[in-house]
DNA sequence: AGTTTTCCTACCCGGTGGGTAGGATATCCC
DNA sequence: GGGATATCCTACCCACCGGGTAGGAAAACT
């Protein structure tokens, strides 16, 4: 598997919270409850969502977690990042703070680029891509209907999240 | 990084033998040499690589390892999954014998598919996509420009790699 | 025979994934 | 105010595995 539990309990979370009243905040206790998982190592997922702002949260008595926007402008990329961190194929490929794949191994121009950089970036592109275009919406039934085209819009909401190159995105994979 | 060094050098060792004539064996010890990795540990690498069918070997003095097929006829999802196991992006989405992608979670029909797992699938579609499309002629400049496009005739080799359902592939990634 | 190489099995070791524990703080209801 | 209910925060723990090392047996060459 390539991503933790983390990423799969957080997101089942998330998609929790996209069911319910924004309003009405949720305790973490009836979520782990309702989907069978631990209570105290939720409270480690959900703070990484709070900080990247994600999630809002009420101290207290009848407190609890709520999305701090509406599940149609959060995109999947950017829960997945905040409880995984930066999505990167393997540990030579990372996106520096330009936004650019750099690869560890090609320094000198004139050495060849690594030869399976070509690879490692394009993978990394397609799963960013992929987590891009799904936001909350979409998983979960009610809200499917109305959000059949990706939120191209806002994209990734602060931080954008560069693709390798700009054109060449998938034509009709959403269709469901 | 989601997939382990195992990919990595396996990988870069598959492209080493890509570039070298077929029928002349090379050492691991001098692609170790040459890749600044260690030996031993791709001894454990290329013997994954060997069982899949992917490379064969020659022992004893001037033996070695060399490509069983030709580089364009290798696609990077054999290689990356004969070294890393199954793609999946988390536990509960694998592929079982029949290829069909399922969720440890959701088990009867009356209970909405896990919500999660059609992100999960989506990943793990793209990514078995993008690797699927890309061979090892891709990665070494000399053979690139025969083949632009991607080997979809034999798609993966012998082990056919489904994509959860058949329509519905992005239209035209692979343009580079 | 001796060298080179693959092949195989066993061992090791630090990091981290996947938690648990316990308390401090904030907010509600009575 | 005083519980009760929550989030918050820091610390700790443990098994597993990634990433190797070690050492030798077997095969093929010169």
């Amino acid at each position: 598997m390539m991503f933790s539990t983390k990423a799969e309990y957080g997101v089942r979370v998330m998609a929790h919270l996209a069911k319910r009243d924004p309003d009405a905040p949720v305790s973490l206790g009836s979520i782990a409850e309702a989907e069978g998982l631990p209570l105290a190592y939720l409270e480690h997922l959900v703070q990484r969502l709070r900080r990247e702002g994600l999630v809002e949260s009420r101290r207290g008595a009848r407190g609890g977690y709520s999305l701090s926007r509406p599940p149609e402008a959060i995109s999947m990329a950017e829960v997945v990042r905040a409880l995984e961190g930066d999505i990167a194929p393997i540990e030579c490929i990372t996106a520096d703070a330009d936004g650019q794949l750099v690869c560890a191994r090609d320094g000198e121009p004139g050495h060849e680029p690594c030869a399976t950089k070509l690879l490692w970036t394009r993978v990394q592109g397609s799963i960013v891509r992929t987590l891009s275009e799904m936001t909350l919406a979409d998983l979960i039934p009610e809200h499917r209907q109305g959000s059949a085209e990706p939120t191209r819009s806002r994209e990734a909401g602060g931080r954008t999240i560069p693709t390798e190159r700009g054109p060449g995105r998938p034509a009709e994979v959403t269709k469901t």
